[in-house]
DNA sequence: AGCATTTTGAAACATTTAGTTCTAAATTCC
DNA sequence: GGAATTTAGAACTAAATGTTTCAAAATGCT
């Protein structure tokens, strides 16, 4: 087999450092942040202790980094949710139901580490991550609903930013109902009926 | 002053159990089940240590305590603001501003017991009262859904379930911005502007 | 093969934390 | 006023938790 890097000297590291950094959002996932103990992340990532602070640096650290890849995949899915479909429904349906599908998703404890976890962290840095992801969410859904008034899909009128607020917060309640062990199907059903509830004309 | 409650013989206390617990609720509001240690209930509660435990039990006992009346204070509030107006739409203005007065209060960190904390408590008791407690507030909004289509202010085929459940994922929206420093202000106003979209007759 | 380099696993270390115990203080009952 | 009873505060114990150290192992380079 080739290698694309040149393969370091010393001895061959034992994980891969994203699928580790992934399995320890798991573990903050099921356990909260300070629920999860070191053991727990040594258990969870299959990375030796001195491993573990060598590469990721203390438990705030590793957080710090299992919470960016995670915003930055998860918006990144949120983006094409939103942008991919033509028609306004499809994309608000296609984003809520994303929110739903990953916060059920199998393998890991339901919920969200923004949504569920993040916010208890108290630190100034998770704080100030968190303000700008749901700044930048915002931001995202506000624009899909300027694109649909450029199409004419809804009159100018529309209420843009209290629908993307709402929007924003009918899919954290969806998470958080995620989190208490609410089923996958009825959620995406719920999805579909908040994204209706959000397109609806003002009297 | 008279005592309805013969005075028991030893020592007075020097704190109010109710008074004590509130703190409690207070403590882990604003650090979280696992993040707040027997040190700082000690300290927030302005109970001694060993008093804490012959009156109150450990942690996790103190935790379900706080839970359970913070719960039944919050339930009666809510019921309150739902049943005592005369028109729907003042109950549910007046339902979700509960929810955001109640998540903004001063004195206490921003957030909820129940929406931003005891979800990731890991433990069956709490989970199943949880479950139990939004089935309750899930209960109360149908109930007063369907009072208004008796009462003809909305039509009978009115969604009463899924509309339901939207005020309740738009009120746990609205407790999370609150929880993540979002002004009262800002808040109020969304909220009413839930109450409103929630009311919006289906096409 | 031997040396330099990096990772690893076990163990050690220091700190924090939960829970208990012991003594002093405050009260009621006699 | 003194005995009995309950609470309060400080000190203590044992366990857990976060972090580092150290020798051994696995690799590349010469």
């Amino acid at each position: 087999m080739f290698q694309n890097a040149e393969r370091p000297r010393g001895r061959p590291r034992s994980f891969d450092e994203r699928d580790a950094l992934e399995k320890a959002t798991r573990v903050f996932r099921s356990k909260g942040y300070d629920g999860a103990t070191i053991d727990d992340l040594v258990a969870g990532m299959g990375v030796g202790r001195p491993s573990l602070y060598a590469v990721f640096g203390d438990k705030r650290t590793i957080f710090l980094r299992a919470l960016r890849a995670y915003a930055e995949a998860k918006g990144a899915r949120a983006a094409k949710a939103l942008f991919s479909p033509t028609t306004l429904r499809d994309s608000l349906v296609g984003f809520m139901r994303h929110a739903v599908e990953s916060a059920t998703e199998e393998g890991s404890a339901p919920g969200c580490l923004l949504v569920c976890v993040a916010p208890l962290v108290d630190d100034a840095e998770v704080r100030q991550f968190l303000q700008d992801a749901v700044a930048a969410g915002m931001a995202l859904v506000e624009r899909r609903f300027y694109d649909a008034i450029s199409a004419g899909e809804v009159p100018s009128d529309f209420p843009v930013s209290a629908r993307a607020s709402q929007v924003l917060d009918l899919s954290r309640g969806l998470t958080m109902r995620a989190q208490m062990g609410m089923p996958r199907k009825t959620l995406l059903k719920d999805a579909e009926e908040a994204a209706d509830l959000v397109l609806l004309p003002r009297r």
